[in-house]
DNA sequence: TATATTGTTACACC
DNA sequence: TGGTGTAACAATAT
């Protein structure tokens, strides 16, 4: 599951890779993947098959200026002046073949049972071959995800951009900022306070788990009965937990891969998330887990209050 | 075959 | 108006 560390690590790999380089062919397999201009993907959905041929024809000889990030969202800088959105919502993976690098097998899970999958698979929605030979393969499971190509100068128009809250690795992520959060949500659980994008860009289900453990604080306590030291050590562990991610270039629980297939290592320190009915890993008490609106959190019961 | 899965949006209600 | 809660949606694996 990509969340901020995740897709912050693809973001670098592919900045990288991909920098200077040119599209010379876009090979669309799933149509309702991709779309074109700012409308919402649900509209553009509708009329896939048009936006489709139009997003491969504009692509189609643009080149990479960078690839940066916004919350959950890649966004490829592009000549022309476009930029092309890529979100990898659950199971979307970025998978890059150098030149000379003919097949590739993936294990699409981090599982050892996994299949190895030569590239590209029946989970290959998109493929973008640039000039020099060498490929980007969007690979999406559940067939959540989405590419959309959008002119520059209507990216103020693109509604998922607007309504982010701040970035938690930002500067602009002071104390004041999140303890005006809390203010603006008294009774929300933490747990729901964190994911939701409007208020904090970034954190989803496993990262809000570790941040509340390492906070040492109840998923389900609200933000009116923090005490001020406990918001200081919430407001803490926030960029501590997603920099240890991205320091361990995200977590590979779920179906998260790096865009050479490889995992990353996040997973061997979580202390709470997909732990329920283990023992916790600082005083043994067994995590339990709960359900926020159909969604699962997990938290020790003794070392979190 | 039913269910769980997630980020995000839509919408109803107060 | 805006906070809050719930449902819906995408498609697949198990």
């Amino acid at each position: 599951m990509p969340e901020l560390p995740e897709v912050e690590t693809v973001t670098k790999e592919l900045d990288r890779k991909l920098k200077g380089k040119k599209i010379a062919r876009v090979e669309v397999r799933l149509s309702k993947i991709v779309s074109f201009g700012p409308g919402t993907v649900s509209n553009i959905r509708k009329s896939s098959q048009r936006a489709a041929s139009d997003f491969r024809k504009k692509l189609v000889g643009l080149k990479v200026r960078s690839v940066s990030r916004r919350a959950k969202l890649l966004i490829f800088d592009l000549s022309g002046p476009y930029s092309l959105l890529v979100h990898l919502k659950m199971t979307g993976q970025l998978i890059y073949l150098k030149a000379k690098e003919k097949k590739r097998k993936i294990k699409m899970f981090n599982r050892v049972d996994a299949p190895e999958l030569l590239m590209p698979c029946k989970h290959t929605h998109v493929i973008v071959v640039f000039t020099d030979g060498s490929k980007l393969f969007y690979n999406d499971i559940r067939q959540f995800g989405y590419l959309k190509l959008v002119a520059d100068k209507q990216l103020s128009y693109v509604k998922e951009l607007l309504e982010f809250g701040p970035e938690p690795l930002s500067r602009d992520f002071t104390l004041k900022v999140f303890t005006d959060i809390l203010k603006r949500r008294p009774n929300m659980p933490l747990k729901q306070l964190l994911i939701d994008p409007r208020l904090i860009a970034g954190i989803g289900n496993i990262y809000s788990d570790e941040i509340l453990f390492r906070a040492r604080i109840l998923p389900t306590k609200r933000a009116k009965i923090l005490k001020p030291k406990e918001i200081l050590s919430l407001y803490k562990a926030i960029p501590y937990i997603l920099k240890k991610g991205i320091k361990a270039k995200g977590s590979s629980v779920g179906d998260f891969i790096r865009t050479d297939g490889s995992w990353g290592s996040m997973g061997k320190y979580h202390y709470v998330y997909m732990r329920a009915k283990l023992p916790c890993k600082i005083c043994g008490t067994i995590i339990k887990s709960i359900k926020f609106n159909g969604r699962t959190g997990s938290y020790c019961p003794s070392c979190q209050r």
